[in-house]
RNA sequence: GGAGUAGGCGAGGUGGUUGCUCCUUCUUCUUCCAAGAAGGGAGGAGAGGAAAGUCCGAACUCCGCAGGGCAGGAUGGUCGCUAGCAGCGACUCCGAGCAAUCGGAGGAAAGUGCCGCAGAAAACAAACCGCCUUAUGAAAAAUCAUUUUCAUAGGGUAAGGGUGAAAAGGUGAGGUAAGAGCUCACCGCCCUGGUGGUGACAUCGGGGGCAGGGUAAACCCCAUCCGGAGCAAGACCCAAUGGUCCCUCAAAGAGAUGGCCCGUCUCAGGAGGGCGGGUAGGUCGCUAAACUCCUUGAGCAAUCAUGGAGGCAGAGAAAUAACCACCCCCGCCUUGUAAGGUGGGAACAGAAUUCGGCUUACGUCCUGCUCCAGCC
RNA sequence: CGGGGCGUAGCGCAGGCUGGCUAGCGCACAGCGUUCGGGACGCUGGGGUCAUGGGUUCAAAUCCCAUCGCCCCGA
């Protein structure tokens, strides 16, 4: 698998964002909020979102930085793909990696389960 | 050991795997070319000393603008440096500190306001308790003269007391009824002259017994400076939809002209095309800078001049992550000098148009200099 | 990139421009009274780093400077 992060993988326009947060369903984990929706593409699709509330600058961008990394190594299914906004909590800047990432596994799995049903 | 000050450095180093942003180049695809879009390969570059706070100053862009003034704002010792600044350097005076060193700075003799409580009195000075004295009365002592005390009235004083942050120079001596710059010495103050300095100012002399409270981070006055907005500035290309205007087509409608028809004009509507504006979106602005370092020269220095070298982030829901190997440093555990295992290598903090400053934040970091205290 | 405002008792606010007396007001809290008891009411009382740190002044919640936090507005 591809561990790569294109640009057509990521949201950018604030149209996208709108229509996520109006028609999409959240999932809350341990380290992180999700909001997610089933796209046509024949890919999924991620942003991350950082308030003010989780730290400055450095701190945000760090969470930002891992947070794709995450998506990167564990993509959802190409059958039914995703798009991701990720909401980290303040507690997942010191978690370690692994953990971090079983969290995210769970997430995914939770995710794929509700939007098959 | 403590304190002060000036400066430096700031993921510990090397290599690898996967991955991100930008640039160059090659290749595949569409295509007549120009060009375009997506994918792949190779090479290169990729956050800071404060990138921060947004407190100043500029560059740049658009808008406004005859000339002058008012209002408003900023700055405030002197001289110099700078494109400019509330910046920098040197010096002057005052203050804090044992000291190294640090901090402050126009005008109160242009005018207005304010100075609570306390205190007699808080700003053209005045006199509560006092001190001294004159007159009158009373009492006591005494032969009288007179002396002492008390009361009342008048006068002279500002030494002492007390209040306050502050009360018409300070200290000492003379002087006096008691006192007082009343007189004298020193210090302070005012006026004035010389000398040194570009200047703030310093210093020396002469004269005057002495004018005058504080507050301008209260209004204000003086000097100097300032047009406004900001890269979401601004420029360009412009989808869809709607509107305006123009043209063409079709020919059915209403009105005007007219006795009626054709024709012409107007209005509304249909189809197609065009112009203008500019929304979503895209492109440019967008990274070379009044820059940094070194040599030589001028200057105490800031800085300037000459010569040489270096320059290489440019995103846009916003680019640096995860892991592995070895070496170095530190902590903990195990055992037999040594080795093994394990954890850590930071703090403040992320470029957003670009520069010059200021301010604030930071490290068991490093270096130089200075002062104080203790011990040898 | 610019502009403005706020921070005062547990909570909500005055005072600030024009510096000075004890930093007040309402609710809340505590005690007492009233009532058979409670509420309401009346009386009394406690509670404040005036966001933080400097400065000006004889004197600062107030004036000036810096910092921290929160909120709003414009392009």
């Amino acid at each position: 698998m591809s561990e790569s992060l294109n640009d057509h993988e990521r949201i950018r326009k604030r149209k996208d964002f709108l229509e996520i947060f109006r028609r999409g369903r959240r999932y809350k984990g341990k380290y992180f909020n999700i909001v997610f929706l089933p796209n046509r593409l024949d890919h999924s699709r991620v942003a991350v979102v950082a308030g003010k509330k989780i730290g400055n600058a450095v701190t945000r961008n760090r969470i930002k930085r891992r947070m794709r990394a995450l998506f990167r190594r564990c993509k959802p299914d190409k059958d039914n793909s995703l798009d991701l906004i990720l909401f980290p909590k303040k507690n997942a800047v010191r978690v370690p990696w692994n953990q971090l990432q079983q969290d995210y596994k769970l997430a995914l799995k939770s995710i794929s389960q509700k939007t098959q049903l």
